[in-house]
DNA sequence: CCGATCACGTA
DNA sequence: GACGTACGTGATCGTA
């Protein structure tokens, strides 16, 4: 039930909370939410949280793509009937829901949470129930279920047979709540006040959702408790808010108790959602004042970036990119008459059932006897388990002995092509656009990473690039650095050769092939360069002779030379790696050239294959981080510029930026802003930046 | 239903 | 003596 008791400040402890039950307050009124933007403003910054439910009925194109997952579903299946229709639809619909919730642009906000120093708020605007009046039931399937909950059988009756069964529970109306639209405007004066820090726990994710209902995001400066944690600590498998509450405030804490209220939060009896709202706007505001107080230069500066580049990506995410469904759908189309052939011929040669998606079939097809059935082939290569391989390579390595291979591999190919890159970006598409999420702490060297969908790994071929598109009167300029984290070592490293190499404007990949191999740039043939290419990429991740020798097609021994020879033309870079690790050894961590840190615990092992790579990750974290760094201080100047001329960032993919511009005659102009930006005709400790750009009106394109 | 395993797309 | 870094997604398979 409802209290009239009013948000109080709690005593004692620098503004913390001293207790950590919030009791089951709620607000009720448009003044109690007036009271509390007075009560925010005043402190300067604040902590929030939304908790959101998806309403399925509210997308028709969803509704749609639920209808089509049922058929596709039930036609696989070898029997059916209306009740395993139903069952399809409800989980499909009720997974559909779930994706829903946790999507920006289109779930629903029903409670926001809001803490500050000794106070905290829970403003529900939608939560769909009340109290529970009769409990759910849930049969594990050790007991008959309660008739009406029984399987019928053909003859009509009942089972008395035991079985799973769910009876869900009974809720009380929910108490009368406050508007999403009334709320919102209310709150208004602290989302878009630009002096007020919005501290938020993947706030992205919850400035984005209520942007809903303002048209617009809310603005800077936003802080975020993950970000912070990552840069204390990048090794952290659990970025969830009970998991670093744990480690930060001890494992008994009343948080940890409440378990997975967020996901089930619409099935939730309103008092326990509320507490929850509290608590999570609490912990959040208590876990942010903590690290914040944790951070110490090198990393307050690491941080201070990363959320710079948060609001941008926050924008990036927001805007999307264009992307021809149409395009996709017949590229689909095309691949799935491709594939119905391959199946077909696989079938052939094979056995009816035989599942080219199954790694187990494969292996047993291609590996097992011939008096067993098989083709009595011996396995190339093995997986990190020790099973026979039947990747890519290894299906490559053996194509002339049998005729299936090829068509494994054509299989695999295709099957990737449409699952992941047709069906997985169709189903994402709202409204013609693709809004990727950007995460700043799911890499252990400070790369971003992208999910749902992952804008950064597309294909670069045509048939798929060539369908994301620059917007109406647009076009997509692509820039990316030119060798960056080759120019990275080289600066670290201040080898002679490397920096002779970069400074004279020579291509690296000719110029280590020169040294290599002892002949004059000019007389460097294509295959020289691209083992040259391939000893340099060797450096940068640690690889050695046998890598090089599986990759380039040289022997072993001839790989050997060529590693010898390349660390002796470019001793110093040699040298620095060995001082990198001996520094990492001493340290337990390497820096970058932004300060952020990568620890590596493995560093000192006893054991010889984790101590190696814990070196080789060393070497890599500096230069890939330090790439990362470049890129993000790029993305952070490159974001206003391009604003102001009406351009829009689009993604990020490590050393490149996708940037979509007006298509008129100043194309050039935005192209040289861009340039200029990132860096180009500036220098690493003399060693030059390149960025080089191309436009389009693909992605293909503007390659 | 979920985690492990494998394969495969990117830088 | 072997030794490449960093990701996310989708499918299968075994276990729960």
């Amino acid at each position: 039930m409802k209290t009239l008791e009013r948000p109080r400040r709690t005593s004692g402890g620098r503004g913390l909370f001293t207790s950590f039950h919030p009791g089951s307050h709620y607000v009720s009124t448009i003044d109690e939410v007036r009271a509390l933007v007075d009560v925010v403003i005043t402190q300067g910054s604040f902590a929030f949280d939304v908790e959101t439910v998806g309403v399925l009925s509210h997308h028709p194109d969803l509704t749609e793509q639920v209808d089509q997952q049922v058929k596709t579903h039930v036609e696989a299946l070898t029997s059916t009937s209306d009740a395993i229709t139903d069952r399809a639809r409800e989980n499909k619909e009720q997974a559909m829901t779930k994706t829903i919730a946790l999507d920006p642009k289109r779930n629903e906000v029903i409670w926001v949470g809001i803490a500050t120093n000794g106070y905290s708020w829970a403003i529900p605007v939608g939560h769909p129930c009340g109290e529970v009046l009769v409990p759910e039931e849930v049969g594990n399937g050790s007991t008959i279920p309660p008739t009406g909950h029984r399987k019928i059988l053909k003859s009509g009756d009942e089972s008395l047979a035991k079985a799973r069964y769910h009876i869900p529970a009974v809720f009380a109306d929910p108490p009368a709540q406050l508007s999403r639209a009334e709320v919102f405007e209310a709150l208004k004066p602290i989302f878009f006040d630009h002096s007020l820090v919005k501290v938020g726990h993947n706030v992205k994710f919850d400035a984005r959702t209520i942007a809903k209902y303002y048209g617009e995001l809310p603005v800077g400066p936003l802080h975020d408790t993950m970000l912070v944690q990552h840069a204390l600590d990048e090794n952290i498998s659990s970025f969830r808010l009970t998991s670093l509450i744990s480690t930060n405030f001890g494992e008994h804490n009343p948080y940890s108790k409440h378990g997975k209220v967020g996901a089930n939060i619409s099935t939730t009896p309103f008092s326990i959602a509320c507490n929850y709202v509290h608590l999570d706007a609490r912990w959040t505001w208590m876990l942010y004042q903590k690290l914040i107080r944790g951070l110490t230069n090198p990393l307050r500066q690491v941080v201070e970036q990363d959320v710079r580049v948060l609001e941008v990506l926050m924008d990036m995410e927001d805007i999307g990119m264009q992307v021809d469904s149409k395009g996709l759908a017949s590229l689909g189309e095309e691949l799935d008459s491709k594939m119905t052939d391959v199946h077909s011929e696989i079938t052939a040669i094979t056995y009816p059932g035989f599942n080219p998606d199954s790694v187990k079939d494969k292996r047993l097809f291609l590996f097992s006897a011939k008096r067993d059935g098989g083709l009595g082939l011996k396995p190339n290569k093995e997986t990190e388990k020790g099973q026979a391989s039947v990747d890519h390579d290894s299906l490559r390595a053996m194509e002339h002995k049998h005729p299936i291979i090829p068509l494994f591999l054509n299989w695999a190919e295709y099957k990737k092509m449409k699952s992941t890159y047709v069906d997985g970006l169709l189903e994402k598409t709202n409204k013609g656009r693709l809004h990727p999420n950007f995460h700043l702490h799911r890499t252990s060297t400070g790369r971003l990473s992208s999910s749902d969908p992952n804008l950064q790994n597309v294909p670069r071929d045509s048939s798929i690039r060539g369908l994301f598109k620059a917007d109406d009167n647009s076009l997509l300029i692509v820039a990316d650095y030119d060798q960056i984290e080759l120019r990275i070592m080289a600066m670290f490293s201040k080898d002679e050769n490397m920096m002779e190499i970069f400074t004279k404007g020579i291509d690296i990949h000719t110029g280590a092939a020169s040294l290599l191999f002892d002949k004059p740039v000019a007389e460097i043939t294509k295959d020289e360069r691209q083992l040259g290419k391939s000893a340099n990429f060797l450096t940068a991740y640690g690889g050695g002779a046998s890598k090089l020798s599986a990759t380039s097609g040289v022997t072993l021994t001839k790989a050997r030379e060529i590693i010898n020879q390349y660390y002796e033309q470019f001793d110093g870079l040699s040298l620095w790696k060995h001082k990198v690790v001996m520094q990492a050894k001493k340290d337990g961590y390497v820096t970058t050239i932004s300060g952020r840190r990568r620890r590596l615990p493995d560093i000192n092992s006893n054991k010889d294959d984790l101590r190696s790579r814990a070196e080789r990750q060393a070497v890599n974290a500096i230069v890939q981080g330090s790439a990362s760094d470049i890129c993000k201080k790029a993305m952070i100047k490159v974001h206003p510029k391009v604003r102001s001329f009406g351009g829009k960032l689009l993604v990020q993919v490590h050393d490149e930026l996708v940037v979509n511009v007006p298509d008129n005659d100043r194309v050039d102009y935005y192209s040289g802003i861009i340039k200029e930006e990132m860096g180009h005709g500036k220098d690493l400790n003399n060693v030059p930046i390149v960025v080089s750009s191309q436009s389009g009106y693909t992605w293909s394109e503007a390659k």
